[in-house]
DNA sequence: CCAACCATGTAAGCTGTTACATGATTGA
DNA sequence: TCAATCATGTAACAGCTTACATGGTTGG
């Protein structure tokens, strides 16, 4: 079963620690790092259908007290191996929220090597979708663009270079 | 009735010369500017959506050859509304592509100092959501951020001061 | 004449949004 | 005790994706 970005978010969450669904809502209304539903009506039919899935489980916490979801082993395989993903060039183009999503969760792999192979792997498809994109500005079917049109390319551009000069910046975060 | 930011572009596309729902999906397809569907499930119930509202029109071609559609004169001010809508800060901190498809679009009206406002209140949502970002960085709660969150959100701020600048440079471009 | 492209649609299914609804706990 | 916050859900609906399906036109 494929899962939703969604999904992982709230695997990635409680891997790092168990959480209730509403503490869950929270982080996503509160923290920048979630552009994500964060209503009810998302969350909760989306945690029990990872229950059903087997990813997650409901616990008490010690004293009884909260229902907290616990990511089960199989959670923890399923979200190690979306972590491990590399980054494909139409992740960059189309989801690139996505790919900083699953670089954020990386924090839970112990092995700085997996983060390193994420950034290159990012650096290089960043790489060949700004290419693409200056190959299209170059192309004749751009030629004929408005003002508007070669602004809207060019902020493309300069966006997808400040992500590139962050990949740079945080590899060598990891190379101590 | 609410539009979709699909249902804006195919209008957008429609504004700027009338089109068949063939040669819309290709635009999608084709151009950077389109991370939009694309596929036939998604276009053509749009298509005939719109033309139920009253905000296109097919029309066969001088010779008679292809249907094409045409912005009614609703539909025009439908877009030229959206157009002149404000950015807010939720569009900048979510929907950014949103406010680029829009930018685009402005392209449709001739009257530049649309296209000025637009770019004012483009640098001052994103200002203000850089701020709300720079705001959170010093706040107790991401003090306890791992080094891959604090990157995560470093990417952010990056990311909007490059947006940010963006618009200033295209500001200057409307004023000869 | 046949492959490639033009051109348009439908049906099933999934996800998420909005709105509605409920009840427990806690601090002032 | 009462308001705020914690906490969890459901139902209706809208939108998009995938997959399936069909037929016309055109160039080699």
């Amino acid at each position: 079963m494929k899962l939703s970005p969604l999904a992982y978010a709230l695997i990635g969450l409680a891997a790092a620690e168990p959480q209730t669904g509403y503490r869950l809502r929270q982080v996503f209304e509160t923290t920048p790092l979630g552009s994500y539903s964060s209503s009810p009506g998302s969350i909760y039919p989306a945690l029990t259908k990872l229950v059903k899935a087997g990813l997650l489980v409901q616990k008490l916490n010690k004293f009884g007290k909260k229902q907290l979801y616990h990511v089960t082993k199989t959670g923890t395989e399923r979200l190690n191996d979306w972590l491990r993903e590399p980054v494909s060039v139409d992740e960059i183009a189309n989801h690139i929220d996505h790919a900083l999503l699953r670089f954020a969760f990386l924090a839970n792999i112990e092995d700085q090597n997996v983060s390193r192979d994420f950034l290159l792997s990012f650096q290089n498809a960043t790489n060949i979708h700004l290419n693409n994109l200056k190959m299209f500005m170059e192309s004749p079917e751009s030629q004929a663009l408005t003002i508007h049109g070669r602004l809207a390319m060019d902020n493309g551009i300069r966006n997808y270079e400040a992500h590139l000069s962050w990949a740079q910046y945080a590899y060598k975060e990891f190379t101590q």
